[in-house]
This record gives structure tokens, C-alpha cells and sequence, in this order.
DNA sequence: GTTTCCATTAGACAATCGGGTAATGTTATA
DNA sequence: TATAACATTACCCGATTGTCTAATGGAAAC
């Protein structure tokens, strides 16, 4: 499943130049991971972010001005590609959930071991979500306990999904951004009417009655 | 942080004995994990598990009988320093919320790489929260935005966003749930230009063009 | 080589949407 | 009391949506 036949590319947002200079050395050691930027504030971060769209976001929670959560909102409006890495050096309760909620992937102490920290963000270049123990119960406590689980706890039917095509998947993204059929046939380079059709096949596959529909299950089940 | 100095036991519980002998042939050629007992059911697996007292626990979710989930509740309800790791096959959304909120610490899919997976056990084992990259947004997903976020992200000031009225809020979550205007009427039973005119100032409030978009911007920043 | 799936385009049609403007009654708050 | 804010209703109109049927070409699977 981890395959890591290219460089990861990484952006640093971490106010002490030491801290940032450590990083980086520890990070450029790997021959699989490229430190392309460092920026010691939000502001530059998200610039660089958007201009170099790294695969991965060292981002220090504790930032002057912007701090790191708001930068992690920032971002999420834009893109939900880029893996967030919040790093701290405390472990406060309300800013663990902050950060996850916001749109972080993983949520990193700084006292990490660097080898640990460039295992941490191979996985979570492809996506997974990684907890440092000092803080893992916290995080795990605020999900909500599920209203229904005796539902599951004895088998639910399988409701057979039927998978979207990577066509209808683009316009699926562009429909949840809130673009008219027109808007997504101009964006494609195709006719309203195809864009139409895959709207259509996208809300007989999602099992939904409108766009609206299609969009807030999107968002909820994380497609997007 | 990651130490390895002693070994770590591991108990299997899985129903397919061909999976339950892959698991232990391929976590055993590590010197370093020990798998102390297999069980083919919940039943047995909870009693082997308070008496061997193991480090880690994997837990097949899609047990006949009691299901990993109702097993999970069960240990947890004597023990919490046991690391358990859910393991399924598949990817339902509300298995994965509700394994972790009953007391998981990682969410694995089985098509993971044996190597993989005693990384994760060494993680898991030091307290990590580990989620397989295919659920892993929808378990961030299900931890709810920190109503005061705000505190956290000295923001406000910049947004200046218009408040929506509590009628206006009724009506949007009616929206996010996909219904047209005139449902929405029928079901705050007022005439349809109400509820169109309630949409229209959402629209303003929210600063979005159609519906679509403040749908997923309500979702997203969790005003559902 | 045939079949199946997908992307594409088209025309037509009823329903819905979003934006105007405007009026009325209620309820707070100053 | 007066002013403001809100909920309510109404009409018009152009744009958009979702569904339908139908056809074409390409690619993959059998």
C-alpha cells in the first residue's frame, strides 16, 4: 500500500529559525523527502502553498499573528489534497481537536524522534492519519459516539454503491464548488449537455434527488 | 519516543483461519512481535484477552455472532491500556466512526502490507491513533468543529459575517438536506415566496451564489 | 469480433431557482 | 412611541435544473 516511487514534497510554517533549520536537515537526509519551502509565518505559508502545492504541510500550531489553525482553515478552502501535519510542543486538549477538525491529517509533538517524524509523513503523504500518543486519547474521545451502534452491531445490508467514473468524479468536484452545469461544461471543454448527462448519472449513482443533495454527502464522506 | 526494547504480545481475533494464520506468520518474522493467542470468535478472543493481558489487540470488525464493535465495548469496559487495532475489508462509514468512538486505536484495512502492519503495531503499541488512508477522512470528519474555534483564531474581525436568523437557520438546514423551496414551504408551512425569500438572504448572509454552495459551506463549517 | 462501458452531443420539456420589487403584520429595542 | 428588524406573502422573468430519448465513437473485456 505505501509505495514511494517519488519524492515527497514538503513545506515547513514554523516561527523559530532553529526548529525550522532542524527540520529541514532532518528531513533532507531522506532521500525520499524535499523540503521545497520553509516560511516562518501563516501568511508566507499559505502563498507557498498555493504556488508549489506540496504533497505534505509541516505546520507549527503555535505561530505569532495567524496561528496554525487558522492557517489550516485557510488552506482547506482551497485544497483538500495537501496533507496537514500540525505540529506543537504541548499538548493542549481544545487545540488537538482544533487542529483535526480544521483539516489536519496527523497531530505531531516536537519532541518526535526525526526518523519517526519522516516515517509519520510518508504516511501520511498517502493519506493516513496519524496521532502522536500523547494526545491520541484526546482525539479519539471527541468522536462522538455513534447513536446507532447496535444498528451495526449486528450487520447492516450493504447498500452496493456503484462507483463513479474519474469523469464524473471531476464533475462531481466541480459540482460541489457550486458551479452550474454551464460552468462545469465550460471548465471540461464539453457541452452543457454532456456536463448534464453526468450530473444526472452522478445522482442515480449517489442515490440522491438533487445537486444539493449530491454535494452535502460528498462533502460529509469526505469525496472531494 | 518509539522504543522497542521488549517484545510485544499480540492477540489475533479473526473468524478465516487462512487470514488468523497469514496475521501470525507474517507478524511473527518480526523478533520483536509476539503473537500470544488466535481466536476464531469474539467470545473466546474476550477472555483470552483478560488473561493474557496483551499489548495489542487485533480485531477483526465483521465477526459472526458478536461483532467486533459490540467485542471492542466489551474489553474496554475492563481495560484501557490494551491497544486495539480494528481490521476490516471494507470501508462503511458508519464501521469506522463507530469503532474508534467505542474504543479502537486504529482503524486497518486488511489489503495492508504485512511490513506495514507491524509498523503499525509498534506505533499503535506506543499509544498512536493510526487510520488507514482510505477512512481516514471520514473518521476527521466525524470529530465535530470546536464551537470555539474562534478563541483559538483571534480572527472575527475580518469576516464581519452577518449573523443568520434562527428562521433563516431552520430553513437552511432544511436546504442541506436537499429539499427544494417548496418543500421547504410545505414544511415550515408557510407559501412558497417565504421560503424563497429566506433562501434569497441565506444566499446574501452566507456569501455564495446558490444553494449547492451554501449547503456545502454549512456542512463544512459544521452549522448543520 | 462482439459486447459492454464510457464520454460525448443533441433537443425538448416541466419544474425549479434566484433576483428583482413591494407590501403587510409582528416584535423588540431605543 | 417610533424605529428597526424580522417573517410573511405576492408577482414577474430569465436562467438553470433534471429527465427523457437517441445517437456516435472509442476503449476495454469477453
Amino acid at each position: 500500500m505505501i509505495t514511494e516511487e517519488k519524492q515527497i514534497s514538503i513545506i515547513i510554517v514554523e516561527d523559530f529559525k532553529l526548529t525550522r533549520v532542524g527540520l529541514r536537515c532532518a528531513l533532507n537526509a531522506n532521500p525520499d523527502l524535499n523540503v521545497v519551502a520553509e516560511c516562518e509565518n501563516a501568511v508566507d505559508g499559505i502563498k507557498e502553498i498555493e504556488k508549489l502545492q506540496p504533497d505534505v504541510v509541516l505546520m507549527d500550531l503555535g505561530l505569532p499573528v495567524m496561528n496554525g489553525i487558522e492557517a489550516i482553515l485557510k488552506i482547506r478552502e482551497h485544497s483538500s489534497d495537501i496533507k496537514i501535519i500540525a505540529l506543537t510542543s504541548h499538548d493542549r486538549e481544545e487545540e488537538v481537536v482544533a487542529a483535526l477538525s480544521s483539516g489536519a491529517n496527523a497531530y505531531c509533538l516536537k519532541d518526535i524522534d526525526p526518523n519517526k517524524l519522516a516515517d509519520v509523513i510518508r504516511d501520511v503523504a498517502q493519506g493516513v492519519c496519524w496521532i502522536d500518543p500523547v494526545v491520541a486519547n484526546l482525539a479519539l474521545k471527541s468522536i462522538p459516539k455513534s447513536e446507532n451502534i447496535s444498528m451495526l452491531t449486528h450487520q447492516a445490508p450493504e447498500q452496493a454503491r456503484v462507483p463513479l467514473t474519474e469523469r464524473e468524479f471531476e464533475v462531481l468536484k466541480h459540482l460541489v464548488a457550486g458551479k452550474s452545469n454551464t460552468e462545469i461544461a465550460k471548465e471540461l471543454i464539453v457541452s452543457v449537455h454532456t456536463a448534464k448527462a453526468h450530473v444526472c448519472s452522478i445522482l442515480q449513482k449517489m442515490c440522491v434527488n438533487d445537486r444539493v443533495q449530491a454535494a452535502v454527502k460528498a462533502v460529509k464522506e469526505g469525496i472531494v
